[in-house]
RNA sequence: GCCCGGGUGGUGGAAUUGGUAGACACGCAGGACUUAAAAUCCUGUGGCUAGUAAUAGUCGUGCGGGUUCAAGUCCCGCCCUGGGUACCA
């Protein structure tokens, strides 16, 4: 005796959840006689904020999965954990000295209250989180691995990761001469003897350039005054962002990983996974391949020296009409004339306190200065100019560039700017080079020589060949990707497994993992400038200091995949056994956000665990779906300038008006709860309103969800209004899963009063549970095959939006019908299940059954049901669609043809003329061309 | 600037291979039930024109062209918008 009403919701929900949770309904079993699916959301970092309703959205549509590959027989991994190291954290902690892991535990329950009440299927007993020793000693252990790997060149086809003992065992015997290795641009070639007269200290120096996890000095942003390094973002202007102290570019020793080892191998993996292909083409953008070639131009007046420029336009090279080097290059000091000396001093002053940030940010304003020195063109032996500009980096090619002002836009603002020449070598439709508005040509070479009249790509071939003849360069591949930076000077993150004897860094053994973080008294860096870590007292390993940097964010979400395999073990990061079952990850949900960070990174440990021999998958990610992100949507009331009177929208514009942001929770369906909106705020208690139709009407603006827009929504709140599995189908109802969408609540009535109309078809009016054992007619059956296979087509493409549209269409018209048989009941709530799993689970109990709906076979459709015997066909004549007629599935093409010409419609149409053609298509149309 | 999405009623969105555009839902309007309200159920609902009406005609998927018997869908040229990225030689 009990309405789908919201305390029965209620009481279903929560005796559900119980059950599940009392029975381990969702443990996941390693099961190896079942085909595994693993299905994974990216974990998220625990917020004081709480859990919003955008983040379910992803969370929904891979529980969805998890359950329907569940009922289809498949052996589902669905686990959830925490990314628990990061900044807010220890911003706070900095700020009122409360300890990191315990604001982050807080917020960990609170999320997982949360997650909890909306009913997902995961399987809490493999929860990871990164903050936990049990957990960290692993990525400790991974970093190990990393330390003493280097990268071969010759293993394999493409190369491979391997361990360093097998480097220092050839180094004993050929030195390095044979060796061939992704290693330090400035490695020098050694022999057997000279490794073997290294010291302790010079041999690890050495072996750093080769490591895949090394030490080296890199170029950071240091702050004197705040005594830290400060990453890009926290630099404005060449001051810090905090304080506005004064900046500088040094070179500093800094933990790194040699992802660009694997710059190849992520580039061509991308082929081999199904992702969205913009998250794939910015993945290839920021590996940043360039197939070109380096050169050397002799400087004039400097026998012994030459610069050497990195080009994908060796073809351009008679257009060559000055060159740019980094303000950075070795070289600028020894060519420099005396008569430029002051003023190239003084740019290159400007620029080395500018962060790499900022330079790129302000591309539009031209600077650069004259060294006096001039290189000579290899080519046609011309003299040009050398200029330093920081347009031309350092770090990328050769930090030189051979400038062709006709050809290259940045080189013709810079030659425009400086009033050098421009040389045109390419003759096409926008050839006119003293345009404002320049246009990079294509078309074929002129003024070139010996490139005359060919077309860039085979002028690229023969110039390139010449330079190799030449011996004056070679062919280049080039990457942007750099390695990326391990180390940060924070508190609440991995420490190393490092400690340092003799300046040598030493890996902690296996045997002593964890290193686990000490307590300290304050969060922030000391006044020497040192990171947090050096507050701990008497925190070394047997006597030595230990690394006092930690690892960076990305470092424990890198590999937590995984981990969820094996959650508990001990002994490994996960045991072999369950890796080789549970493999790779076939469905991972999260947002863009992370193409080029997180994803990236996975995939790089991921293949040097491979080659490592510690996993099999070369890719971690088999599928990746996007899930758009829920914007905010703030709503205004209009307040009177100088008065207590609030308008509604419509008729704000006949006044002066103030608009102010409302509570969200206070509004419904635009009209404001005026009521609620004077307890809101002592200040408004007294307000008046202007109304429109009785109402007060609000105004609405999509922003960001922030607390301070009062634009949040809580799922909580939506949760006890209208329970969980209205929330479920609501945000799968809202629009595709990929695009991004404001939320609003506007349609949740619809999504609560389908589950309810849907209950009703099992009850009667004085809701008594009552399903008829009949034979279902055929267009029952009709209906209930048409809906399964709708709804698996659409789980199957990830369209959410449309089976729940589907749902509700086969409620309707079973509604209409008034039908109540369990033949067709009953397949339809372990359909139904995946999306709203209560509801479903108390129906299919009502129905008598023991067994959970979690394991129920998923129901087959049958093709006889969705096969028409006849059709109607829409008959277009000339494209206009004027008639319909029925005919026979099987009736020949020609029958439908004589049929059609006969009709009187198409006699009219036609006056008795023979048509052009008639165009039938199978179950569309029969088109009719006069 | 470059790369990738998107633009369809009052609103969110359907339309899977070019084949009856607007499914489904919200909102709105009318009706039933009710003393009344809420809830629920039923009916209608892209614009315009004509008609008492059923209906008929006509326009219509950001704009301008094109291909096709047929275009939201394909091609060319624009506009707007969301996201990513940024001096990569």
């Amino acid at each position: 005796m009990a309405d789908y009403s919201k305390d029965e919701i209620k009481r279903i929900e929560k005796k559900w959840q119980d059950t599940w949770a009392a029975t381990g309904a969702y443990k996941a079993k390693d099961d190896t006689s079942r085909p595994k699916y693993y299905v994974l959301d990216m974990f998220p970092y625990p917020s004081g904020a709480g859990l919003h309703v955008g983040h379910p959205l992803g969370y929904i549509a891979s529980d969805i999965v998890s359950r329907y590959k569940r009922l289809k027989g498949f052996n589902v991994l669905h686990p959830m954990g925490f990314d628990a190291f990061g900044l807010p954290a220890e911003q706070y902690a900095i700020q009122t000295g409360q300890h990191p892991a315990v604001t982050t535990a807080k917020n960990i329950e609170t999320y997982k209250r949360q997650l909890r009440q909306i009913g997902f299927s995961y399987d809490w007993d493999r929860e990871v989180q990164t903050c936990d020793p049990a957990y960290y000693k692993w990525t400790q252990w991974i970093f190990a691995q990393l330390f003493n790997a280097w990268y071969n060149k010759k293993a394999g086809a493409e190369g491979k990761a391997e361990p360093i003992s097998a480097l220092i065992a050839e180094l004993e015997k050929n030195g390095n001469k044979n060796i061939a290795a992704v290693c330090d641009e400035d490695t020098p070639a050694i022999t057997a003897e000279q490794w073997k007269s290294f010291d302790e200290k010079g041999k690890e120096d050495f072996l750093q350039k080769y490591r895949i996890a090394y030490l080296s000095e890199t170029m950071v942003n240091w702050c004197a005054a705040l005594g830290t390094v400060l990453s890009n973002d926290e630099v404005k202007d060449g001051v810090s962002e905090r304080g506005g102290y004064p900046v500088e570019r040094i070179k500093m020793m800094q933990w790194s990983m040699r992802i660009t080892a694997y710059a190849e191998r992520l580039l061509k993996g991308l082929d081999t996974i199904d992702w969205p292909e913009p998250v794939k083409e910015m993945q290839r953008n920021w590996i940043g391949k360039s197939i070109g070639c380096e050169l050397d131009f002799a400087v004039s007046d400097h026998n012994d020296l030459s610069i050497r420029v990195f080009t994908t336009r060796i073809d351009t090279i008679y257009g060559v009409t000055f060159m740019v080097i980094a303000p950075e290059h070795e070289l600028v000091d020894k060519i420099t004339t005396p008569e430029q000396r002051a003023e190239v001093t003084q740019y290159v002053d400007i620029a080395k306190n500018r962060s790499e940030r900022e330079r790129m940010s302000e591309v539009k304003r031209i600077t650069g200065a004259f060294t006096g020195a001039y290189v000579i063109n290899p080519f046609n032996n011309q003299k040009v100019p050398v200029w330093i500009a920081d347009y031309v980096l350092a770090g990328y090619g050769t930090g030189a560039v051979m400038a062709v002002p006709s050809s290259d836009t940045r080189d013709h603002a810079f030659a425009k700017h400086f009033n050098l020449p421009i040389v045109d070598v390419l003759e096409g439709p926008t050839s006119d080079i003293n345009k404002d508005n320049f246009e990079a040509k294509s078309g074929t070479m002129i003024n070139s020589d010996f490139l005359n009249g060919l077309v860039w790509n085979e002028a690229i071939e023969k110039a390139v060949t010449k330079v190799e003849a030449l011996g004056i360069g070679v062919r280049k591949v080039n990457y942007r990707m750099r390695d990326a930076i391990f180390g940060r000077q924070r508190y609440w993150g991995e420490p190393f497994p490092v400690y340092f004897e003799n300046g040598i860094p030493k890996l902690v053994p296996d045997s002593d993992l964890p290193v686990t973080l000490p307590e300290i008294d304050q969060y922030k860096p000391t006044e020497t400038g040192e990171p947090p870590l050096a507050r701990a007292k008497g925190w070394n390993y047997k006597g030595k200091s230990y690394e006092l940097t930690t690892m960076p964010g990305w470092a424990g979400s890198s590999w937590y995949w995984f981990r969820y395999m094996d959650p508990n073990n001990e002994k490994e990061f996960a045991s072999q056994s369950k890796i080789s079952y549970w493999k790779d990850v076939d469905l991972y949900i999260g947002g863009s956000e992370h193409a080029t960070g997180h994803l990236l990174y996975s995939r790089f440990w991921c293949k040097a665990l491979k080659d490592l021999g510690y996993v099999q998958a070369e890719e971690p990610f088999k599928k990746l779906i996007n899930q758009g992100h829920i914007q905010g949507v703030s709503k205004f009331v209009y307040r009177i300038n100088g008065t207590h009177k609030f308008v509604s929208a419509g008729l704000r514009k006949q006044y002066e008006v103030t608009p102010l942001h409302a509570d969200v929770n206070m509004v419904d369906n635009d009209v404001l709860n005026i009521e609620a909106f004077k307890k809101w705020r002592d200040d408004f208690a007294d307000a008046e309103f202007i109304l429109e139709d009785g109402k007060y009407i609000c105004g609405s603006e999509v922003e960001k969800m922030s607390k301070s827009k009062y634009n949040v929504v809580n799922p909580d709140d939506i949760v006890t209004n209208y329970g969980a599995d209205t929330l479920r189908m609501y945000e799968m109802f809202l629009g595709p899963l990929e695009l991004s969408k404001p939320w609003n609540t506007n349609g949740i009535d619809g999504v609560y009063k389908f589950l309810r109309r849907f209950w009703n078809l099992f009850h009667d009016k004085n809701e008594n549970f009552v399903v008829s054992e009949d034979e279902p007619t055929r267009d029952e059956f009709k209906i209930l095959h048409k809906t399964i296979r709708k709804v698996e087509e659409d789980i199957d493409r990830f369209s959410f939006n449309t089976s729940v549209s589907e749902f509700m269409i086969c409620c309707n018209e079973l509604s209409s019908m008034k039908s109540n048989k369990r033949a067709i009941l009953e397949p339809l709530v372990i359909a139904l299940s995946p999306y709203a799993p209560h509801i479903a689970a108390e129906l299919w109990e009502k129905l008598g059954h023991k067994d959970s709906v979690l394991d129920a076979p998923y129901p087959k459709y049958d093709e006889q049901y969705l096969v028409e015997s006849s059709f109607e066909y829409p008959i277009s004549i000339n494209g206009k669609v004027r008639v319909k007629m029925n005919f026979a599935l099987d009736m020949p093409k020609e029958d439908i043809e004589k049929l059609v010409m006969a009709s009187e419609a198409v006699q009219k149409w036609t006056e008795g003329k023979a048509p052009k053609k008639v165009i039938i298509v199978p179950g569309k149309i029969v088109n009719v061309v006069l």
